[in-house]
DNA sequence: ATAATTTAGTTGCAATTGCAATCATGACGG
DNA sequence: CCGTCATGATTGCAATTGCAACTAAATTAT
């Protein structure tokens, strides 16, 4: 990234704490024998749902996943008890995926985990002005990403 | 992420917002018949390291691959004639990578893509202050998880 | 109503990844 | 000097992914 400019320079450090971060995340769930984030992604976007249902293809835009993707961690979190697949009332074609007890309840031991990790590698150099500058900055980036989206749909 | 706290509400939107705009990039440069970003983190740790090479260690540290996706990238590369190999003359062990005229070509053509990317979908949020403040914040972080790595080793 | 188009979800296949060996070389202690 | 241990890079194998094709159901136009 040849950075002349200050924001290709931040733009190249998000991408390196991105990855820095999200690597010891990581290890830290293998460590505690818990499965990884992407499972985490999508149990969590089930369980902030109503009734912790949400669509296949609400799963894959909310968690920024492909839909195929979503479709094969639904068929493991299935496996593993994790979830449950629902027809869906409103759609003939569609399929609800709905979080079990278990689900939630390993969410909530994910969630210690990971906690902790984003406290101690992100948080903890963040003041909380400089937290909320960041998400504002961030949200805006992301509402004008999400809105070409559907534009582009 | 059950986010009360401000700096896990910014963790949240750091990586949905990183998602969002990776996608976008790939997919830009998919459209334009240039290779993925990873192809292009390699080329370019290698163009900013002096003579264009590094040991295939340097490359992953720096770039944050695994050693042995560094192995497989470094293969295909070459297959394409972008980067070369050869011996570490201090270290018998070791393999420099060193990156060709072709190399630093595609670099260059890749990165009037990226850059446009990364202007249009982040650098466009941000207010050159705000990008300054940005930067120092994850620098902090970056800091603190390569000194991490280094204790650990 | 019916044919053509779009959308939801899944699946096949090829390519990529991650982890645990493996092999070769260097470093260290006796 | 020799055996043991650590390190750099690669590879085998299983698991995951991405893309394009496919099936089924809904929407639209005729």
């Amino acid at each position: 990234m040849p950075a002349a400019d200050p924001r290709q320079h931040a733009y190249a450090r998000f991408v390196v704490a991105h990855a820095l971060i999200t690597e010891r995340i990581e290890a830290a769930l293998a460590a505690a024998d818990l499965p990884s984030l992407d499972w985490y992604d999508v149990l969590w976007v089930l369980e902030s749902a109503p009734e912790g249902r949400l669509r296949m293809a609400d799963i894959a835009r909310r968690a920024v996943f492909s839909r195929s993707n979503v479709t094969r961690l639904a068929d493991r979190l299935q496996k593993a008890g994790l979830v449950a697949r629902a027809d869906c009332p409103q759609d003939g074609r569609g399929t609800m995926c709905v979080i079990t007890a278990r689900g939630r309840a390993l969410r909530a031991r994910m969630w210690a985990v990971y906690r902790k990790q984003i406290d101690g590698l992100f948080g903890a150099h963040l003041s909380v002005r400089e937290a909320e500058a960041l998400s504002s900055s961030l949200q805006r980036m992301i509402s004008s990403l999400r809105q070409d989206e559907k534009e582009t749909a």
